[in-house]
DNA sequence: ATGAAAGCGCTAACAT
DNA sequence: ATGTTAGCGCTTTCAT
């Protein structure tokens, strides 16, 4: 049985609220005592717990990370940020893995719930927050939202997928396609109006035929380029909603020995890791991951510790182009 | 305030163990009155207090997972594993990131310990394993351990590292340089065992100025190799002791235009999902990362749940050589 | 079948 | 400066 204070009060002969106090750093111990106390803690191997505390003190210190999917090195690169922002600032993180599955996420927002964590970041996909906002804990979402009991950090997926889109049409692609996922709707929607916005702005038509969605990962990526060309129609390109499926397609691109980028034009969202490597060097539009991350833990943290100063905001953070060998560059 | 039993108590004018009771699905309560308790608790959108439970059960059903690095998807894959088998056990997972650094193992540990987690899954690395002994609660480590009260789980290093090496020269390569660690000293000695015996068993000579050890990442790994090259003694392969190390090795290798696998030979070790990427083709020595994580998660909650009839144990599984196109086959 | 009471380990008034 | 007491939300005897 781990030793509790009132076991340090025993061997010292006081009682269990002066070991409360020393222990805490409170003042109104002498010092000589406060010594002692610390002392016999030390030999008796006590150990604080935490459980108690929080039931006392109704806080956890502890935040939660819920993502659907931490094979994606995007996710586990924000994760970084988060717990390394709200470490600093004396705040447990827990990391929660919802494998794109929204009932899983209802099962891991119940737990974190149940284990009263003082607020949640999360990336949730549905348009009605009702549910999240029902928590009565701070919630900061990785996604729009319009529900003003919340808050939120997202890029303006817009932007970044104009940005791409028109990258490619001034590198010379004459017909490119759009492959995503409807498991995030918001998502899409932003960044699939941008690509169709900047192929007006350029005079190009929306082919709808010409947009193939499936989910976020390699397997899906390559599924939705095989899809695209057993329509018949023909692309020399193709937006990425995210890098995970645009290695997917870069993938199968190479397996049908298309030549990249001279023939074919591939363009991801996100930059992980792997989209740097010299072997890849795959051309996307950055997220400021770790300004995601951090601006995250940091608002949440001052919505638990302050709630009254501290307002639920909504921020929008820049993409950037990084320009790699993926796509190629026009020739005039 | 969220609600209580208390306040489900008094709504209905009984006393708040009836209510617990009844929440717990134990017997001893009308199917009336159990039904109208449901029903409130229900209206009141009361959420079990996880902490409280924890105190008087003296259990959290909470298990850690410690690793040094989630940027490296190895761990990653592991902890997906360790996660879902825990979470059908009926157990949360926290994940914890020291990031290679000891003091930060320590804080974790030290802060998992006052969380009261029922058992820990750590990747350790030191000799000497008394402070994880000394928790008092059940621990997994990924890596050999010579102390009793531990259990623990790992491959064998010397077997994939003789393997790999033993390839490389079947392949034909001439000079094979190794790439590893200091960071983690019970994995290095068992892989360089195995690389020194296959060299020995293939009548090759053993040059220590052929082993260059740094960190597990690519930048360390390219670092290594450089310090490699700049001794001046030839080598045309290299064994590294894991696959973003390797990652490493092959971008500075693709950088001096050395070709991969004519002129130069590479294998790494885990068999991450970048090593199968098309662009990569990373041979390498698999490890059954679920099986690990499976296994570990199995173990530690047996540990957890019957730790009478439970004994510490330490398993040692098979990692499995991948070939992929980074070596060339052995013309003869 | 239900209630009363104790206690998990801790903190925080309120005494003294 | 130190002790006494109550109580956080819950489970669990032990009564009734």
């Amino acid at each position: 049985m781990a030793p509790t204070i009132k076991d340090i009060a025993q061997a010292l002969g006081i009682t269990h609220s002066t070991v409360s106090r020393a222990l805490n750093g409170r003042e109104g111990v002498s010092p000589k005592l406060r010594q002692s106390i610390l002392e016999t803690a030390e030999e008796l191997g006590y150990t604080p717990n935490a459980i108690a505390r929080g039931l006392v003190n109704r806080q956890s210190k502890t935040i939660a990370f819920i993502v659907p999917d931490f094979a994606n090195p995007f996710f586990v690169e924000i994760a970084r940020a988060v717990n390394s922002t709200a470490s600093a600032r004396g705040f447990k993180t827990i990391l929660c893995d919802t494998q794109w599955s929204h009932q899983e996420e209802l099962k891991q927002i119940k737990m974190m719930s149940e284990n009263r964590v003082d607020g949640i970041i999360i990336k949730s996909f549905g348009e009605d927050d009702s549910y999240l906002v029902n928590l009565g804990l701070p919630v900061v979402k990785l996604n729009p939202t319009a529900d003003p009991g919340l808050s939120s950090i997202d890029i303006d997926n817009h932007a970044g997928a104009f940005a791409a889109t028109e990258y490619l049409i001034q590198c010379g692609y004459e017909q490119i396609a759009y492959i995503g996922s409807l498991l995030d709707p918001q998502t899409l929607q932003g960044r699939i109006d941008g690509y169709r916005q900047a192929l007006r702005a350029h005079g190009r038509l929306y082919d709808p035929r010409l947009v193939a969605l499936g989910e976020y990962s390699l397997e899906s990526g390559s599924r939705c380029y095989q899809d695209l060309l057993a329509t018949g129609i023909p692309f020399d390109a193709v937006v990425c909603e995210n890098d995970m499926i645009a290695l997917g397609v870069y993938t199968s691109a190479l397996h049908d020995q298309r030549e990249i980028p001279a023939q074919f034009g591939l363009i991801g969202f996100d930059d992980i890791f792997i989209a740097g490597l010299p072997m890849t060097q795959l051309t996307t539009i950055a997220q400021p991951k770790f300004q995601i991350g951090e601006s995250a833990a940091n608002l949440l943290i001052d919505l638990i510790v302050d709630p009254v100063q501290t307002k639920n905001q909504s921020i929008i953070l820049n993409p950037e182009l990084v320009v790699r060998s993926t796509t190629r560059k026009l020739v005039k």
